[in-house]
DNA sequence: TTGACAATTGACTCGTTGGTCATTATTATA
DNA sequence: TATAATAATGACCAACGAGTCAATTGTCAA
């Protein structure tokens, strides 16, 4: 839909101006020159807005990078069209990027920060695999410092061109950061990110989310709503979610009563995710 | 005032888990036990608070790392010292760290992000000057491009150990990042950052710290301080910068005095820059 | 014990927000 | 042209925010 695609650009420029929170829906429709009603037309919520936002630059930028990496040929040309294509997808598409380095970790939206993190995780496996394939056995005690390091640089020269309104000369950034890259893989010894760390660090994320915690987050919620169809929602999903007696169907509605309430978003996420939706 | 360190406190336990936007002052007062009224007793505006807490942290975080820096003589212990002190005053106060990392470039206070910036510069300052002092003539070209990479470890390395909760070996993390600045130092070749790129980044106002900015501040650190070896040594302090008598052993004596007053270690940071020590 | 003064309270104002929905305008179909 | 279906509107709502201030409570010298 085309209002849709309107709002989405529109809505991007003002988030990277004035961040997430401090945009209004309402100063939203008046630059797109549509009525706040028709905002609601095309996303549920102002939360679903910035959602598709991530999800479609997100997807765009992974899909770019990754297929860069896994199609060049020459060993030599790997880590400068990696970089490349990083800093070129951020100026060209800046307004995200911007928006992106403001909302980091800045958002109380957990479906919001569940999302970067899974993008983030994805951008973190395409340069081991690049470490990996580049340098070999070799780097094996330092490939995860390695991967930090090339993250670290990623961030902090980002925020040179994007905050700065300077012309940026992209190659030779990137050529200058392939040789840090280089040196640091041949003369690093010391490693400070073992195996286990990161397996600390990531097994969080990949914790099963349990049938008592949702449970236990279920019962919170109920307490603090009021009576509704929201809360009533809650009450009948808990009890499905113990004992299951009703049908795909009616879980499914319930699970749409709920996943608007700012209470019940992540349980009604979680419970997407338990039953399989 | 007691009741001003009470609020600061606890409302940096809230901004660290919520966010500054995201927690109203309702929530402080409630968590510090106080009433509403009694929150603008202590501080004009929310956004006074903010900033309060900003200065009170990154006066002692700028002032600590300088000290370390600038009192550092072996120069092979130099920047593990550098790493050593930055981390570990990020773990002292890792609410206000993370408070950092997450309002660091939203831009909903104009004040707060000129703040930042200042301190930013300082910091840039003092890795700028670790820099030529241990490595030379020889590394000239990339200098600037070192500091950003060094800037870029502490950013990316402190976001795993802030945001993780797991215990990390600062000893080891200093050492690895000493060993990675090192490399960098001695093998890098292709500059990206030039003298004319840093001067157009710089270009926004670099306002002087004037004697007159200073005498203010000791005024009145002295109103507020109790009767004390380090108040009088304020006081002698603050003549010496009106009418120079004593000599520079004794003020450098004087300065040691006060270093590590909780109240003084800005104004020792700013009278050391200041003397030229 | 009194009463003047300061500290503290929290109900209140006023503005803004995300989100809704009865109404109106537009388009497609017959 | 008449009618049904769809798109779009914007006044409206409830909730919540920062900040205020008349009223209350606490303090302490006389």
């Amino acid at each position: 839909m085309a209002k849709k695609q309107l709002i989405m650009e529109k809505s991007l420029e003002l988030f990277a101006n004035k961040g997430f929170e401090a945009t209004s829906v309402q100063q939203i429709t008046d630059y797109c020159g549509i009525s706040k009603g028709a905002f609601y037309l095309s996303f549920k919520s102002k939360d679903e807005l910035i959602l598709a936002l991530i999800d479609h630059f997100m997807m765009q930028f992974t899909a770019d990078v990754d297929y860069v990496v896994t199609h060049v040929e020459d060993d030599e040309k790997l880590f400068y069209e990696f970089y490349y294509s990083t800093f070129n997808s951020f100026r060209k598409h800046s307004d995200f990027a911007k928006v992106l380095m403001k909302e980091q970790s800045q958002s109380f939206n957990k479906e919001f920060i569940v999302k970067m993190q899974s993008y983030d995780r994805l951008f973190e496996k395409t340069i081991l695999s690049m470490v990996e394939r580049l340098y070999g056995e070799e780097i094996e005690q330092i490939k995860y410092d390695l991967v930090y390091c090339i993250k670290g640089f990623i961030s902090i020269y980002s925020q040179l061109f994007l905050f700065q309104q300077i012309p940026m000369d992209l190659d030779l950034l990137s050529k200058s950061l392939v040789e840090k890259t280089n040196v640091l893989a041949k003369h690093t010894t010391i490693p400070f990110i073992s195996q286990e760390l990161i397996q600390m660090v990531e097994h969080p994320s990949n914790e099963e989310v349990t049938k008592e915690k949702i449970l236990e987050l279920m019962e919170q919620s109920i307490e603090e709503m009021e009576e509704s169809i929201e809360k009533e929602s809650v009450i009948l999903l808990k009890q499905q979610l113990q004992e299951p007696t009703l049908s795909t169907a009616i879980v499914k509605g319930l699970l749409k009563n709920i996943r608007n309430h700012p209470h019940c978003k992540w349980i009604s996420y979680l419970l997407r995710n338990y039953f399989g939706f």
